[in-house]
Formats: C-alpha cells, sequence, structure tokens
DNA sequence: GCAACTCTGTTGAGTACTCAACCATTCCTT
DNA sequence: AAGGAATGGTTGAGTACTCAACAGAGTTGC
C-alpha cells in the first residue's frame, strides 16, 4: 500500500530536487574557486566563529552542522592541516575533543563571508519576494523539527 | 559594499541548510541501503523510465538530472557495469551517445520506488501542510527558473 | 577541401563522503 | 572495585564527486 505521490507533491518535489541541486552546485563552485574549500568547510569554520571562544566539542559541532561524526572527524583534520582550526583534548572528559578556530582561521573567513553571502544572496534571495522568504523559513523549520533537530 | 543577509534572510537560509542536509542524507541513506544506490543514480533511472522508449542522449540526461556531463558520465559507467542501462553511438551523429534502460533497470526501478517515494512522504510531505506544498513548489520553480533550468 | 573552432562525451587525478570497525574513556551495576 | 555497556571520536576502505585535459566528430569560413 505504497502512499504514492499526488500530482501536486510530484511537482513540488521535483521543484525542490532541482533548486537544491542547483543552488548547491552554484554555491560548493563558488567557494571552491574564490576560498578554495568545499561547503561544509565553510559551515564548520561559521559554526566555530559564532561560538564562544570560538570552540566547540567535536560532538556540538556535529550536531551544529548536521554532519556525521566521522564526517566532521575528515573536515576537522584537514583544517587543521591548514591552520584554520587547531583541536585539544577536554580536560573534564579525556574523550572529549575541543575544536577552536584559530585566528588564520577566522581571517580566511572574514576574507570568504562577503563573496559567498553574495553568492547566495543572487543565487537564492534575488528569486523570491520576502513572503516566499518567510515561507521558506517556516517549511524548512518545519522540516527540520520533523527530522528531530532545530532549525 | 556586500550586501548582507537581514536577519530574516539569515533564519530562512540556515532552516533550509539544515532541511536540506537532514532530507538528503536521510534519502540518500534509505536507497543505499534498501536499493544500494545512491540517489543520484536514482535519478538517472527514474529520467530514462520516463523518457520514450526509455532512452535519452546523455546531454538531454544530463540536463535533466542536474548533472555535470562529467558526473553523468562516470555514473552510467557504473549504471551500465550493474546492467541497468546499455549505451549505443547516436547514428546520425556519431559524437552523440543514448543510454537506454535496461529491462533489468526497470525491474530495479520498480522495486526500489515504493520504498523511495515513502520514505520521501514520511521524511518531507508529512511535515508539511497543502498550502506549504504550494509554496515549496513555487519556490523551487522561481529559483530553478532563476538559475536557468526548467522546474 | 582544409584549417580552426565547437560540441559531445570520456578519462584520470585528486578530494570528500559513507559505512563499519575500532580504541579510549567514562558510566553503570552489582 | 571490577566487568560490561555506552559514549566520543578516529580511522581505513570503498565510492562518488569535481575539475581540467583530452579525443573524436561535426561545423564554419575561406
Amino acid at each position: 500500500m505504497t502512499r504514492w505521490l499526488t500530482q501536486d507533491e510530484q511537482r513540488a518535489w521535483r521543484a525542490f530536487l532541482t533548486a537544491r541541486t542547483l543552488l548547491d552546485s552554484a554555491l560548493d563552485a563558488q567557494l571552491q574557486r574564490d576560498a578554495d574549500m568545499p561547503h561544509g568547510y565553510y559551515e564548520v569554520l561559521v559554526r566555530l566563529s559564532e561560538a564562544p571562544a570560538r570552540t566547540l566539542r567535536m560532538s556540538e559541532l556535529a550536531t551544529a552542522t548536521q554532519s556525521s561524526r566521522s564526517r566532521l572527524s575528515h573536515a576537522v583534520a584537514k583544517l587543521e592541516q591548514r591552520g584554520w582550526v587547531a583541536r585539544r583534548t577536554l580536560e573534564t572528559d579525556k574523550r572529549g575533543q575541543l575544536a577552536t578556530l584559530t585566528e588564520q582561521g577566522a581571517e580566511v573567513l572574514r576574507a570568504a563571508a562577503p563573496g559567498h553571502v553574495e553568492a547566495v544572496r543572487r543565487s537564492l534571495f534575488d528569486a523570491l519576494t520576502p513572503a516566499q522568504v518567510r515561507q521558506l523559513r517556516t517549511i524548512g523549520e518545519a522540516v527540520a523539527a520533523h527530522l528531530g533537530a532545530d532549525a
């Protein structure tokens, strides 16, 4: 008894998939070209930059970026190699690791942000009315909550 | 003069990113687990299944799936190995290649579809009102058009 | 009819991802 | 206090992606 998609749902799903793919590749390409990093790395830097003392536990960072522990571990290892993030063991629980955005990492992020934000605006928000922006937010939050995450 | 995002845009963007990531990984994991293929391969099979004679030119298939030529080429090579797609040279333009969904590929798709659709419904549509489904479609189509593609 | 250009698709190298297996540490139970 | 389970994070193998370079076929202009 498969609950197939209605015509409307089909179209919504296709439109979402298309938009998602195009957005994703446009933004990923922009970041790769201008800042030499994939979008996932950028997210890591942003989350760290917003955290107190630019520091988060790996597990918190994983949650914040909707990343698996494994992916984050690989990513942070690369970011550490580049000198953008530093890791150290958490004293109160020696299993834990703290990741900190370095000054150099903050610098890189400051340099990358304007171009990236401009790309997001051009690719996404320039296509939407203010009402649609509100709708997008509500829909996104509903889906996120449904799948068990904060918006 | 960076046009930074407003508070509302920020939130919309974050919500979108989160929802997209969670949706993506849920559906990719479902397909990988139940049908042993990534979502991109599934899209290829679907588009071929809807085409006349289950056949499309590589370039058309690439457009339909929002894929780069390179990605599609790699993907179809794998699908051919599995016997789900067959390729042959286009007679009227020997640069062209035609990709056809094989009977076995159609079988695999028929087997995979119900589980996948169910996952899409559970992950996405069960979280949305009918009005939101319409909004999602309109937004998706606007973004797709803006980025130069059909919905 | 030929040189230059374009267009289609493939290839290879490098990168990031997934999944499962794995340590080390901490927590729980008795 | 010890054994076992749970938690936090890393690792390695395998897969799919990206970008750039390429080859072959068609097109254009002289």
